[in-house]
DNA sequence: CAGTGGTCTAGACCACGTG
DNA sequence: ACGTGGTCTAGACCACTGG
């Protein structure tokens, strides 16, 4: 049996081991139900807001749910989600030793994106252009388009963003959300001469999308075009952390 | 100013909402440290535990942490993380209408990814592989190593796999983690021709490493190739469900 | 109806960080 | 020494589910 043992004198983590092994060895199966809290506080001794401590964690790690009037059952388990960072440019698969700021522009008509977009009042979107240089040689580009705003103070700091892609995310991260597509494109004319790539040439698109949590008013769109050597994706499934969310 | 006001009369939610409501507005910003408990007992007239309560759902959510002895703190929001689900064929971007087990095979020497899976001590490995058509072309082919255990009763199901994958993930899922590596490379012959591409096209490659949490041994290597127009990532930052794990 | 989980309180003791 | 957060208890009332 040689139980590892907590190496925790805490008791709600006692409970929340004593479970979670019950769980992993199977002896509690995706569906069953687990014993009363009334039982349990007996078992293993503890006051219910003690144990209720212990389900919670178990209940955020995706162990356990539970219903009203019935009783904690144990969860099936999310075997297919992985999770991954993209951090622009820091996620190519190359030292990336210079990026430059192409071009700017702002467009007001019959732009599909514009509709993306959501335009304001104004209709005009703001266009970016970068490309990310390792050794000497292109690998990759990068369009941004976001709503034109007149007079508002934070579009001058994004123009300075060849170097500082956070810019452009607004203010309060907290109130963002993004959806990113990864897919595999025939590289377009205008972007092929620029990458220096031969025409036809498969290329990795890249699209991200920044939303407002509240409204899902779109604030930007950014196409990332990756030569396709220079682009993979590393994606493990989530591990409960198990630190800092103590409490 | 509007207040969208709670719908819920649960007394830890309006602190949750309002809290959060603060940190989205930037009233808090990143590393901020709120108020004490203490202090916000009085505030919002809720009991310790409740108010703490809140201060948990906060954290979970990756609003806040706190440092002992110190206090409570906003956090720097996470933004470059993405959560994606890819489970096998269903992943793939058309209608598989057939899927065949192409080979069954137990290798027992020099193959390179027997180390990977750290052969038991027969050191044999099974090899499957499986082929999936959309409207009658190949479009994937998947290689599947894991060790073989003589006489384990549970190999005899997984040869059996055509058309159930999961099989392979054992018995208790919950003690599982997985990893997956994208990327995209010219592909190799043998794989050519079972799937009718040209020599060197580039194709996706997917490896899947299926691990024990406990020991970290791998339990199943995964090959997907998957012709290049067939594969697609679709990936969103990650919601707060703010449902069912309610306690 | 009795049993279940969901919410909430008032109090207690501790370990930690700052002065 | 004092204030902070971290743990824990005993008890209360409620809404829900089941027989």
């Amino acid at each position: 049996m040689h139980e590892v043992k907590a190496m925790t004198n805490i008791l709600y983590m006692t409970v929340v081991e004593d479970l979670k092994d019950k769980i992993m060895k199977g002896i509690y199966q995706p569906g069953d139900m687990l014993k009363s809290e009334s039982e349990m506080m007996k078992e293993y001794s503890v006051s219910r807001m003690t144990l209720r401590k212990s389900l919670s964690l178990l209940s955020n790690a995706g162990y356990i749910y539970s219903v009203p009037g019935k009783g904690h059952f144990v969860c099936e388990p999310e075997t297919d989600l992985y999770q991954f960072r993209f951090q622009d440019y820091d996620s190519l698969a190359c030292e990336i030793d210079k990026i430059k700021l192409t071009s700017v522009k702002i467009e007001d008509t019959g732009d599909k994106v514009r509709d993306l977009l959501g335009g304001g009042v104004t209709g005009k979107n703001v266009v970016l252009e970068r490309m990310a240089f390792c050794a000497k040689n292109p690998v990759a580009i990068e369009m941004v388009y976001f709503p034109y705003v007149p007079h508002e103070p934070v579009i001058e700091e994004k123009l300075h963003f060849a170097n500082y892609p956070k810019a452009l995310e607004t203010r309060n991260l907290f109130a963002l959300k993004k959806e990113l597509s990864v897919q595999l494109v025939d590289v377009p004319e205008e972007v092929g001469e620029k990458l220096q790539c031969n025409q036809g040439e498969p290329v990795f698109l890249i699209t991200k999308k920044v939303r407002k949590k509240d409204t899902n008013a779109i604030i930007s769109v950014s196409k990332f075009y990756i030569k396709k050597e220079y682009f993979s994706i590393k994606a493990f499934t989530p591990e409960e952390d198990d630190s800092k969310k103590i409490f």
